[in-house]
DNA sequence: ATAGGGGTATGC
DNA sequence: GCATACCCCTAT
């Protein structure tokens, strides 16, 4: 892991909570685009699919856009459920999944120009360093599996990763709820239909002038395309029905009285409530996030920690430990590890989490100090806490602290919910801010510093410096965010985030946002490590984790010069394929002029487009008809 | 928010 | 130089 990020299973474990929860799509975009995601943790991907999903479904948008979420989704399924995971890291189906596309959709490189603060990235920083940052090349660097075997050892990757074993160490429940199932992949199938048919026919029910070709676009895009090639590569989700199907709007392009009979049957086929089925189905398979799971649990069994951590005392077992070559060899008891390493609780042998062994077992050596690209989150609460560990056994105080801690931050999180973004890593702070209870209280480590070694990048003073700027309120992607995934499993917390955001936004147009929705006004500064000791003046009174404001870079005036006069004008942009059809398509079904409208509906294809844009594309595109 | 004119970059 | 695509400015 590179040393200047945040641990990508915690970023993981935040996102997994806060997709759950009514955040604005750009926000959560902006949380997509700073936090390291593993290019393997597929669960993760299918539930950023699962919520750009659910974005479509209010405002009734069965569109192509939709089919392209459902393959995705069932390529994620096919990964996820498989049971040799081996076979699918390196291979071809992988590649396909974490391609240069999907990190554009997932850490959406173009958004980096904002991120990086400037309008030119290739002026200022260069399309490498994007890549650097948040591009495949990042995820190369920090998670690829060559890194990962040099960093961590093979025996780390088989536990982090999906392995082989993956099974076995997951837990069956956990398998159940999070790989696909038959059932869902029949469902998957019924809903893909359904949404074709309606994409196609659809046109034809509600069109305009040129009804019929766009209808045959839609065909030729739909079933000839993608259907087809679906079906020559023998795809699970092409189905008897989408066949039957296909023959019948085939036969619909030439022949009107198969036409209207198709329309007619078409009317029994409701897209919106088959993607809502599905959602359901899926949510309640997904059950809550891990961090929710992990409080619960503290609450629910006073001795969960405890038990593990008794546990890590008389196991001790090299399993538990990285073994990254970085850590040092010797045993639990020596006294003169450095602050900062980090303890390790293996969770699994007494620990009442039935899913996600792995990441639990991860959670329990969370580092003191954790980087996050060029910003740090530091441990928080220093005092008291010598450079060496106690060494002695967890006591009642000790567990009570580190489930005070995080349950505190919890409820903070949900408190303050102004600016979602600085709550998320604030809540993986808190986490690692528990650890660090435990770490020092629980005894000497047994892991290492991850990131860290030697502490030399810790910041001593205790803050927790996270360069994120606070965002402005954009609306709410969909009043029925109210009924996010697991809502039923998270009523207590979710309420209140719920609230909070429509109140802030309200009165401002509910257009969904697109899930990958750059957001204009975010953006993150540089870090500086040679400079930063003014961390006195930015101390919080509060006693919860905080995060120090951002400090920003300095920039030369020729620099700034450079920017404003780049600013003028962005870089030229092609439009791709996809953004003409649907382009064509949102015009087919909001009608001409109505840019913003299809801007919004179809955000996470215009990434970086405007209204003009479209307007403009329009132009150019019917120009010679 | 949208429409239209015009500037600029690019490819031929 | 021309055509085209993309982008920006401005009037409505």
């Amino acid at each position: 892991m590179a040393e200047d990020q945040i641990d990508p299973d915690i970023a993981s474990w935040v996102l997994e909570f806060l997709i759950r929860q009514p955040i604005k799509d750009s926000i959560f975009n902006s949380l997509l685009r700073v936090l390291p995601i593993s290019e393997t943790n597929y669960s993760l991907k299918k539930l950023i699919l699962l919520r750009r999903l659910e974005s479509q479904v209010p405002n009734c948008l069965v569109s192509e856009n939709v089919l392209q979420i459902l393959e995705q989704i069932y390529e994620l399924d096919q990964i996820l459920g498989s049971k040799d995971c081996d076979k699918i890291l390196g291979t071809k189906d992988c590649e396909q999944i974490v391609t240069s596309k999907d990190c554009d959709q997932f850490f959406s490189t173009n958004g980096c120009d904002h991120i990086l603060g400037s309008k030119d990235c290739d002026q200022n920083l260069g399309s490498k360093g994007c890549e650097k940052n948040l591009g495949s090349k990042y995820c190369d660097r920090s998670l690829g599996s060559k890194d990962c075997e040099q960093k961590l050892g093979s025996k780390y990757c088989y536990q982090s990763l999906a392995s082989k074993g993956c099974e076995e160490k997951l837990g069956s429940k956990y398998s159940d709820n999070i790989l696909g199932s038959k059932d869902c992949c029949e469902l998957l199938r019924k809903v893909y239909c359904a949404v074709a048919v309606e994409c196609t026919v659809g046109c034809l029910r509600n069109g305009d002038n040129d009804v019929k070709g766009e209808f045959f676009d839609v065909v030729k895009r739909v079933w000839r395309g993608r259907v087809r090639e679906m079906e020559g590569e023998d795809v699970g989700l092409v189905s008897e029905d989408l066949l039957e199907w296909r023959d019948d709007i085939e036969a619909a392009v030439w022949d009107e009285s198969v036409c209207l009979n198709v329309v007619e049957r078409s009317k029994e086929i409701d897209a919106v409530e088959a993607v809502r089925m599905y959602l359901k189905e899926e949510k309640a398979r997904m059950g809550p996030s891990f961090l929710e799971l992990v409080t619960d649990t503290l609450k629910s069994n006073e001795g969960g920690v405890q038990g593990a951590i008794c546990s890590r005392e008389r196991d001790e077992s090299d399993q538990c430990r990285r073994n990254d070559g970085e850590e040092p060899e010797h045993d639990n008891n020596d006294r003169t590890y450095e602050k900062g390493k980090a303890v390790v609780v293996d969770t699994e042998k007494r620990y009442p989490m039935t899913r996600r062994k792995h990441v639990a077992r991860k959670r329990s050596r969370l580092v003191t100090s954790c980087s996050f690209r060029g910003a740090k989150i530091t441990d928080v609460d220093e005092s008291g806490a010598g450079p060496s560990c106690s060494g002695h056994l967890p006591g009642t105080p000790e567990i009570k602290r580190v489930k005070e801690a995080l349950e505190t931050s919890r409820l903070e999180l949900h408190a303050v919910v102004k600016d979602p973004l600085p709550e998320a890593l604030l809540l993986a702070e808190s986490v690692i801010s528990v650890s660090n209870v435990a770490n020092k209280d629980l005894g000497p480590p047994g892991d290492q510093n991850l990131d860290l070694p030697g502490g030399q990048n810790r910041d001593k003073s205790g803050e927790a410096n996270v360069a994120v700027e606070k965002m402005d309120c954009e609306p709410p992607g969909d009043q029925n965010r109210s009924k996010y995934f697991g809502a039923d499993n998270v009523v207590s917390v979710q309420s209140g985030v719920a609230n909070a955001g429509n109140g802030l936004c309200s009165g401002q147009i509910n257009a969904p946002k697109g899930l990958m929705e750059r957001n204009k006004t975010a953006h993150t500064f540089e870090w500086d490590d040679s400079i930063d000791h003014s961390s006195e003046e930015l101390s919080d009174s509060s006693n919860r984790p905080h995060l120090s404001s951002p400090r920003q870079r300095r920039v030369s005036p020729l620099n700034i010069y450079k920017e404003q006069k780049l600013a003028k004008r962005r870089k030229k942009k092609r439009w791709s394929i996809v953004e003409e059809d649907t382009l064509r398509a949102g015009v087919q079904k909001f009608g001409r002029g109505h840019w913003k409208l299809i801007l919004n509906a179809y955000r996470d294809i215009f990434e970086e487009r405007t209204e003009v844009d479209l307007k403009d594309k329009w132009r150019n595109l019917t120009r010679f008809e």
